[in-house]
DNA sequence: GTCTATACTGTGATAGAC
DNA sequence: GTCTATCACAGTATAGAC
């Protein structure tokens, strides 16, 4: 087994990849051509067929890429002793995430093309469904230390509450790539009025 | 001056609106090409360019239409006395989104277009500008009749809450996106657990 | 004055010759 | 691995039919 073909082969694919990121956060998916993500990449035409069948494959990988990413930052949950109320931890978790590359245009820009892109709005589907599984875990861990619920319980108010936290964490997205600059701080202290309250 | 004219004028403009809505719900913006609107209004490739001058103006236009028509659902807040409590206002009114021609999906599309798109990135920024703001000013009557604050003290923390509620039902418009069907009931009763604290 | 049919021009993805 | 030709198709303009 060719040992060194197979570890270019992957740092190659990681190269191109990276290369697209960049192209698709600057241009958008369509807008950003397989000439572009080539030069950005510093290869030629032909060079990255042989690392990736072709565009379609490639967009595939930038926007799995992109979505999976921002499972990385819910490690933040839980993590703590006690455990943190909401109104702390989530949005914590919400002013982690444009530090991350590109966001939170690109991620944007990949529910877009997933809307009408069967395999992408896969992925899109698995990712929310993940997330909103680690929340309610950490929801429901939260209940129980504080509020003395029995596990049971608990887990039936954290399953309750989960998606709507999910959705001020998009809501933040989406704001904050249109509005920018001052309405993150604003959209955090907002997150933070209505969560402590939960 | 020609008043047949003008009317037609606007009733063609419409229908070819209505068509590129359709393919763009379809297809998504860029996979949508002129033939294909052509072909969905029933015209001819050039008469398309007698009522636009060309696929941008078209792209903005539909955007612009798209988000707009958020804005129609905002009649359910203050219609009713006494105030009726976010928890109720605010599911009623998310759960009315879906009933607009289209809806979520091309949102998600016209934002993700939108955000490599200054014009129509401007017009996302006024449309949630003006939803939060009509949020922000039910939750200071109802702050104001439930709770007795002053109207200054109510319109501060109406002000502090608008955005965060605005992240509940963009949350909400990206989950139905994608999970579709069950999870739009499911989101509603969740957003009701956490307005329900308010 | 409106619309149809069709032709023009650029650009993009891809494949195959070096 | 690179460079360049090919081929398809998009957006647009125009020439004439109703």
């Amino acid at each position: 087994m060719p040992k060194v073909s197979e570890e270019h082969r992957e740092a190659m694919r990681q190269r191109i990849l990276d290369a697209a990121l960049a192209c698709v956060a600057r241009k958008g998916f369509s807008a950003a051509s397989m000439a572009d993500i080539v030069a950005e990449a510093g290869l030629s035409a032909g060079a990255v067929y042989l690392y990736y069948k072709g565009k379609e494959q490639l967009t595939v990988d930038v926007g799995r890429r992109v979505l999976e990413d921002r499972l990385a930052i819910l490690e933040v949950l839980g993590r703590a002793r006690p455990v943190p109320p909401p109104s702390q931890v989530i949005p914590e978790m919400m002013a982690g995430l444009p530090k991350t590359q590109f966001f939170p245009g690109i991620a944007l820009q990949v529910w877009g093309e997933a809307v009408h892109h069967d395999e992408l709005a896969g992925v899109a589907r698995q990712i929310i469904g993940d997330v909103t599984g680690h929340i309610a875990a950490y929801l429901q861990k939260w209940l129980q230390s504080t509020r003395g619920l029995d596990p049971d319980a608990a887990a039936a108010e954290a399953a309750r509450l989960a998606p709507a936290v999910v959705g001020l964490v998009q809501g933040y997205i989406v704001q904050v790539a249109f509005a920018g600059g001052d309405i993150g701080e604003r959209y955090l202290e907002s997150a933070r009025g209505v969560l402590e309250r939960l």
